[in-house]
DNA sequence: CATATAATTGAGATTACGTCTCAATTAATA
DNA sequence: TATTAATTGAGACGTAATCTCAATTATATG
């Protein structure tokens, strides 16, 4: 595993240590769906056997983060969910309101736009998110919402 | 103001009452800046002498929310954020990590091509949002970082 | 206009989520 | 193997948001 040599020298380069428990966060989360939550995470280290207390968890995701491991993701229903992105294309989501689908997409042209939309503005991106909530296909159907309407953000 | 006529159509139709403490919530959110969050709300009221219960404010969001006049936006600094919207085109918006800065930009292409995706999905949008983190032209100048560096996104 | 009724309110308790503290433990290095 | 700074866990704490419930009030109706 890749990841894990990575953690490690972000670690190394920082004089932090790679403990027993970091290890076992950082097997959770690659052993998870790419999309979690702090819930899941501790459930998945239940699972596993692994006792590691609630401050150890929220300590070591900064670090995920900061070695680029994982990011933060949309704040679905307040709770603040994460992503692998190690070894991951950026990409951006679909929730879906009804269901909870998360559906990824990737569009280049989008993302050369917003870069130039930037560079027209001066600013220097770091990060960048886009959600679309809205229905996904079977739920659209199944509440008869046609997707080719045309009214789909207010305008006004 | 016809914010006001929209938010009692909307309670009306939902047999909800038209209260003295939801008017004077109403008035507080078009007296503020687009962009506000519950602290400055409650400041506002406060401003305003009208004394509102916490509980109140809170309950009466979702209604502005759901009737179109407001929608949330970027989770910044772990605080939700509100906005206008109501008689506002749909925009965008980047935040500066350094000051704070919110700057809405609005992109038709970025948005066609949101559409068109959704449509290659069958994803039946109501909402999206799409927020850039990063440094805004001033603070990215005292920090001396180069907007027209290539590394903007990491790769892998 | 008075009444009935369901919606609303405020105060404070409660929950949810995350952070902090500090003594005890441990990884890394030499 | 000893040294030392980083780490851990338990539980206290902080903050935002929600809930409870008795008292109040907006609205519809006769």
């Amino acid at each position: 595993m890749k990841g894990k040599d990575k953690f490690k020298q972000y670690l190394k380069n920082r004089n932090l240590k790679f403990t027993p428990e970091r290890k076992d966060i950082l097997e959770a989360v690659f052993s998870l769906n790419s999309h979690f939550d702090i819930e899941q995470l501790q459930q998945k280290l239940k699972k596993m056997n692994k006792k590691i207390s609630r401050a150890t968890v929220y300590r070591t995701l900064p670090l995920l983060i900061e070695s680029n491991l994982i990011k933060e993701t949309l704040h679905c229903q307040s709770r603040v969910k994460y992503e692998r992105i190690y070894g991951h294309l950026p990409h951006d989501h679909m929730v879906c309101l009804r269901c909870g689908k998360i559906i990824e997409f990737r569009n280049e042209e989008i993302e050369k736009l917003q870069m130039d939309t930037c560079r027209d503005k001066g600013f220097f991106p770091v990060e960048h998110r886009l959600g679309i909530k809205g229905y996904c296909k079977e739920c659209a159907e199944k509440l008869k919402l046609d997707i080719n309407s045309k009214k789909v953000y207010s305008k006004k």
